[in-house]
DNA sequence: CGTGGGCGGATTTTT
DNA sequence: TCCGCCCACG
C-alpha cells in the first residue's frame, strides 16, 4: 500500500493525526468524526510507512466488539495481516500477561476467572462467614467498595480507616476477599490489571522486556480509562513506547464505574511533546442534529472544548413530542416507526433510546401489539445463562479443583446426596484452615456422616474421572462429554417441557461453540483457554437476529452506534437527568453528556419526547420536561402536537404537519370512549387560582366528574367538574 | 429437595 | 408494578 492510497480516504484532520510524528499523540474525536477509521490507519501508517513490525505494535480496547472491529478493519480496509498485533481488551491483555507470568504473579498456573456473579457469591459467602448481618453488609455494596479500590489500584494495606467503623469493616471483609481468592486460585477482572501492573512494576527487568517489544501503544475510548488502565498503560509506555490515545471528554459517561476523564489532560502532563489533534468534522448526522448536541454540551464545565460540524446539509428540525403519558409516548413512538416503514424505511434504521432499561416494557408492548419486530440490547448473555455457568463450573473443576465458587455451584448438582449440613462442615473447616472446600472434603470425611461422607467422595471420583476420561478428547468432545456423564444433561432433561429443552439447547450450543473456538495464544491449554475465553467475552445477549427489527437500548449501550431514525424517550427530569445524578454537579454534567451521546447517535431524524405523567414502581409521577430539551435552541426544535388546541378534544387535534399518525383505531381504547364535547386526556385547560394545566384522567360523568389536572405550578389535584369551572386553552 | 408466597428494592455496563 | 431472593412448607 502507497503513502497516498492511505491518506487519500481522510480529511485534513485526520490525515494529520495518522502521519503525525513518533511521538506521544492525544487524537480529540468527536462522535462520528471517524476515530476508529484513524486509529486503522494509524497503524497502517506505523507498518507501511515508518516500517515499524506489526509485533511491536499494541493496540488497547474496552469491549471485544471494538477489539474485534478493529482488527477486522485493519484486514479488511488495508490488507494487512492482524495476527501479529496484539489487539485486545484491557482485561484480555492483561489475561494474557498472567497466564504468561503465573509465578511471578503468585498465582497457580490453572487459575480461573471469576465473573462479576461468582465474584458477588463470592463476597456474600464471606460476608455470612464472618458472622455478619447481610442487611447491614450488603453483598452488592462490598463487592462495589472492592471494586472500587482495586480500580484504583488500592490493596486493603493502602487503606486506613481513619476511626470509621463502617469502612474498617470493609476493609476488613476486602481482606478476607482477597484470602479466599488466593485460596481458590481466582482472580476476578480488576485483579486481572491489578495484578498486571504489580508485576511489571515490582518484578525486575518484565516491563523493559514488554516496553522493548511495543514501541507503540494504542488506546481508543481513551476518557473510559480508569486510574488503574491508566496506570498501566503508562507503565508500559515508560518513556520509550509512543503512546497514541484516541478519545472524547464529551463522551465521558462511565464515571460512576471509576472511569476517570482526567485521565485525558493527564496524559498531556505525563508525557512529553503531546501532541494534541481535534477531529471535528462529522459524517454522521444532519446539521440541525449537530447544532442541537453541541448547544447541550456547552453547558458543561471543564471541557477540552471541540465543535462539531458538518459540510452536509441542516435536515429536518429536531422533533419534540409531549405526551400524556408513557403509553402514549409509546403510541407515539410505534406511529412514527410505521410510519417510517409504510414510507420505505427500514425498521433496522430506527433506535429507541431510554435512559433505564425499565422503559423498554411499554415499548415493547406496544410493539408487540403493532406486530413491530423489535430487539432489545442487554439482558443475559450466552456464556452467562445459569445452564452453561452449570457446565462451565464442572469443566472449571476440572481445570482448578480449588475453584469454590465452581465446586459450591455444582456439588449437589444433579441431587446427590449433599445437602447444607454437609457443606457447612466443609465450609467451616476449609475457612479455619485456609483451604479450599476440595482439600478439605477428605479430612473432613469423619466429621460428616457416613451418608455425607460417601456422596462426597462419590462427587470427588465423578470429577477424578471426568478429568481423566477427557484429557486426551478435542475439546468440544471433553465438553460434550463433561455435560453427559456429569448428570448434568439428564438434570435438564427432567425439567418440565419448555425451559428444559432450551436449556439442553443451549448446551448444545455449547458444544458447538467449544466446536468452533480457535485460541488465539496457543500456548494455553484449550480449556484453560476456553474457560477463560468464556468469562472475559461472554457472548452476545441475544442470538444474532437477522430480522428486520426496530432497536431498543439504553443511551449507554448506543454509544459508538449510529442510526438514521433515533427516538430518544423519557426526557423528563428526574428519570433524565435521572434522579441519582441530579443533585450533585459532576452527576448531572455526566447526564449532559449522556444526552449528547444520545443526540448524536441520529443521522438524519432526531425524535425526543417526554411524558406528564409516567408509573413508575407502581406509582404515578408528575416530572417536568428535562432540562436539556430548554437546553436546545428553539429554533431547531418543532413540536409535533401544538400546545394548544381550542376547545377541540386534544386527541382529535389538527396536526397535519406530524409525522406519524395512522388509524385512530390502533389508540388503546381508553382515550377514545369519552363522550364527545367532554373533557379529554391531554387537554390544556385554565383554573381561576391554580393557572395552566394538563388533564390527566377523568372519572365519572357530566358535572359529577371527577377531574385530575397537572398544573404547571401547583401539581396535580383532583377537582369537581361542576365546581372547578375549568377553561380550555 | 423443590416450590410458592412474602418481602424489599428498583440507574447506567463491560470485562 | 415487578422481579429476585429467602425461608417455610409439603
Amino acid at each position: 500500500m502507497d503513502v497516498s492510497s492511505l491518506l487519500d480516504p481522510l480529511n485534513d484532520a485526520q490525515r494529520q493525526a495518522v502521519a503525525a510524528p513518533l511521538a506521544p499523540t492525544l487524537v480529540l474525536a468527536g462522535a462520528g468524526s471517524g476515530k476508529t477509521r484513524v486509529l486503522t490507519h494509524r497503524v497502517a501508517w506505523l507498518v507501511e510507512v515508518e516500517n515499524v513490525s506489526p509485533h511491536g505494535i499494541l493496540a488497547v480496547t474496552f469491549t471485544n466488539k471494538a477489539a474485534g472491529e478493529m482488527r477486522a478493519r485493519i484486514e479488511a480496509q488495508l490488507g494487512l495481516p492482524s495476527a501479529p498485533l496484539w489487539i485486545g481488551t484491557f482485561h484480555g491483555i492483561a489475561h494474557r500477561l498472567l497466564r504468561t507470568h503465573w509465578r511471578e504473579a503468585g498465582l497457580p498456573q490453572g487459575f480461573s476467572i471469576l465473573d462479576s456473579e461468582d465474584q458477588q457469591r463470592l463476597v456474600k459467602r464471606i460476608i455470612r462467614g464472618a458472622g455478619l448481618d447481610e442487611t447491614r453488609w450488603i453483598p452488592r455494596e462490598v463487592t462495589w467498595f472492592i471494586n472500587a479500590q482495586k480500580d484504583e489500584g488500592l490493596r486493603p494495606k493502602h487503606l486506613k480507616d481513619d476511626g470509621d467503623p463502617t469502612r474498617r469493616q470493609m476493609i476488613r471483609l476486602y481482606e478476607a476477599y482477597e484470602e479466599a481468592c488466593r485460596r481458590n486460585g481466582v482472580v476476578d477482572f480488576a485483579e486481572l490489571l491489578l495484578r498486571s501492573h504489580e508485576i511489571w512494576r515490582d518484578v525486575p527487568g518484565l516491563v523493559e522486556h514488554y516496553r522493548a517489544r511495543f514501541g507503540h501503544v494504542l488506546v481508543d475510548e481513551f476518557q473510559d480509562t480508569n486510574t488503574i488502565q491508566y496506570a498501566w498503560m503508562r507503565m508500559l509506555a515508560g518513556s520509550t513506547s509512543i503512546p497514541f490515545v484516541v478519545g472524547d471528554d464529551d463522551q465521558s459517561i462511565y464515571r460512576w464505574r471509576g472511569a476517570r476523564v482526567e485521565n485525558l489532560q493527564q496524559f498531556r502532563r505525563d508525557f512529553h511533546g503531546v501532541q494534541v489533534f481535534k477531529l471535528e468534522q462529522n459524517y454522521r448526522s444532519t446539521g440541525n442534529i449537530l447544532a442541537a448536541a453541541n448547544a447541550i454540551i456547552t453547558n458543561n464545565s471543564g471541557r477540552i472544548g471541540k465543535k462539531l460540524w458538518t459540510s452536509g446539509e441542516r435536515g429536518e428540525p429536531i422533533r419534540l413530542y409531549r405526551a400524556y403519558n408513557e403509553r402514549d409516548e409509546a403510541e407515539f413512538v410505534v406511529n412514527g416507526i410505521r410510519d417510517w416503514v409504510a414510507r420505505g424505511g427500514n425498521r433496522r434504521d430506527t433506535a429507541i433510546l431510554y435512559r433505564s432499561n425499565a422503559q423498554s416494557r411499554v415499548f415493547e408492548e406496544y410493539l408487540l401489539a403493532a406486530r413491530v419486530p423489535y430487539r432489545v440490547y442487554g439482558g443475559l448473555r450466552f456464556f452467562e445463562r445459569q445452564e452453561i455457568k452449570d457446565a462451565l463450573a464442572y469443566l472449571r473443576l476440572i481445570s482448578n479443583r480449588d475453584d469454590d465458587a465452581s465446586f459450591e455451584r455444582v456439588v449437589n448438582l444433579p441431587t446427590r446426596g449433599i445437602g447444607a449440613r454437609t457443606m457447612e462442615v466443609l465450609r467451616a473447616h476449609a475457612r479455619a484452615n485456609s483451604i479450599s472446600l476440595w482439600q478439605s472434603c477428605a479430612p473432613c470425611a469423619g466429621e460428616l456422616g457416613a451418608r455425607g461422607a460417601a456422596a462426597l467422595q462419590a462427587f470427588i471420583e465423578l470429577i477424578g474421572r471426568l478429568d481423566a476420561d477427557t484429557s486426551d478428547l478435542p475439546l468440544h468432545e471433553q465438553v460434550d462429554h463433561v455435560i453427559q456423564a456429569s448428570g448434568l444433561a439428564g438434570h435438564y432433561k427432567k425439567d418440565k417441557a419448555d425451559k428444559g429443552e432450551a436449556r439442553l439447547e443451549n448446551l448444545e450450543e455449547l458444544v458447538s461453540a467449544a466446536r468452533g473456538f480457535e485460541p488465539e495464544d496457543g500456548d494455553m491449554p484449550p480449556l484453560m483457554a476456553f474457560l477463560s475465553h468464556a468469562v472475559l467475552e461472554s457472548g452476545e445477549g441475544q442470538a444474532e437476529e437477522w430480522e428486520d427489527c426496530v432497536q431498543m437500548m439504553t443511551l449507554h449501550s448506543a454509544k459508538g452506534l449510529e442510526f438514521p431514525v433515533v427516538f430518544l424517550c423519557g426526557l423528563e427530569d428526574g428519570l433524565f437527568p435521572h434522579q441519582r445524578s441530579i443533585a450533585d454537579v459532576h452527576g448531572l454534567e455526566e447526564e449532559r453528556r449522556l444526552c449528547y451521546v444520545g443526540t448524536t447517535r441520529a443521522m438524519r431524524h432526531l425524535y425526543l419526547t417526554y411524558a406528564e405523567q409516567r408509573r413508575m414502581h407502581g406509582v404515578d409521577n408528575y416530572g417536568a420536561p428535562s432540562r436539556f430539551i430548554a437546553e436546545i435552541p428553539p429554533d431547531l426544535l418543532e413540536e409535533v402536537r401544538p400546545k394548544v388546541q381550542v376547545s377541540r378534544p386534544a386527541y382529535g387535534a389538527a396536526r397535519g404537519h406530524a409525522p406519524a399518525r395512522p388509524a385512530q383505531s390502533t389508540r388503546p381504547q381508553r382515550y377514545t370512549d369519552d363522550a364527545p364535547g367532554s373533557l379529554k386526556l391531554g387537554q390544556r385547560v385554565r383554573h381561576q387560582k391554580f393557572g395552566d394545566g394538563v388533564v390527566l384522567s377523568v372519572e365519572g360523568q357530566g358535572s359529577n366528574a371527577r377531574v385530575q389536572v397537572n398544573f404547571e405550578r401547583q401539581g396535580t389535584k383532583w377537582l369537581m367538574m361542576g365546581y372547578a369551572n375549568l377553561e380550555a386553552v
